[in-house]
DNA sequence: ATGGCTAACATGGTTAGA
């Protein structure tokens, strides 16, 4: 059977309207097939469709004033798109799911939590348990699933430049921790700790102290396939390059590539 | 040291991010 690459990114923006100069940048070169973008901060009516239509992506988004705002965009139809978790309430929109290539895909945007004394922290466990119960589900009706994002958890010490620094506050708290290990436990995999990976890998850097240059980072934003999905997988790797740029993202993409059975259509 | 940057909304200073 003929076989192709399937070239998936995530990429929190911090506002699409600014950083769309170092979107079309960064796509002229990493030959993509489908992104997740977060926090394109961008009301669906003034989502750019057609500058990302010239650089070749179509799908669809989910966006709200100021905050948040999520979008799913591939070289291919993006099909069956769903918003936000069926079944929990959310004023905040943080969820866009889509078939790509016959891979499902959830791009998620997890909600930062603040302070672990927070209310916004107990609304990120609420929001995390009802994101296992969706993708529990979905894992039954999809072998090919791919949940990708800013989840606002760093999984491991390794994941954190100074884990003594972080340790209990909110991104590396036992509770977030634990729900993301009941997500990854349902049979979803961090691919990118299945390759070897150089040492103080993150993916997010504050704006602030010169955290990049200190390489004073955290990785946040995840790629978690299904099992299936997984054994598909080459290659993960964070493309650090973006964020060296001039006024860029706290965050840098994260791309991981699949050889998928079939022909691109 | 509880700040430091950045973006949105607004047009000064607040809210939020992580």
């Amino acid at each position: 059977m003929s076989t192709s690459p399937f070239r998936l990114a995530t990429w929190n923006v911090n506002s699409l309207k600014v950083r769309l100069p170092h979107l079309s940048q960064w796509l002229q070169s990493a030959s993509i097939d489908a992104i997740g973008l977060q926090e394109t901060k961008t009301v669906d009516a003034e989502f750019p469709a057609a500058d990302l239509q010239s650089l070749g992506l179509q799908g669809a988004w989910h966006g709200q004033k100021t905050y948040n705002g999520v979008a799913l965009l591939g070289r291919t139809t993006v099909s069956d798109v769903v918003h936000g978790i069926p079944g929990f309430a959310d004023e905040q929109a943080r969820v866009i799911a889509g078939t790509v290539r016959g891979v499902r895909v959830i791009d998620c945007y997890v909600p930062n939590g603040q302070s672990v004394d927070s209310d916004k922290y107990a609304y990120k466990l609420r929001w995390l348990a009802a994101l296992q119960g969706y993708l529990a589900a979905e894992l039954e009706r999809h072998p090919k699933l791919a949940v990708i994002g800013d989840f606002n958890i760093a999984p491991d010490d390794r994941d954190v430049h100074d884990p003594k620094a972080w340790e209990g506050q909110v991104l590396v708290s036992a509770p977030e921790r634990a729900a993301l290990s009941g997500i990854c436990d349902l049979g979803l995999v961090d691919v990118f700790r299945r390759f070897d990976q150089p040492e103080k890998a993150y993916s997010w850097w504050d704006y602030r102290m010169m955290a990049f240059r200190r390489k004073a980072g955290l990785r946040i934003d995840l790629i978690l396939t299904s099992e299936a999905l997984a054994q598909d997988c080459v290659a993960c790797t964070v493309d650090v390059e973006p964020r060296r740029w001039e006024r860029p993202s706290d965050h840098a993409p994260v791309v991981a590539t699949f050889t998928l059975p079939g022909d691109p259509s």
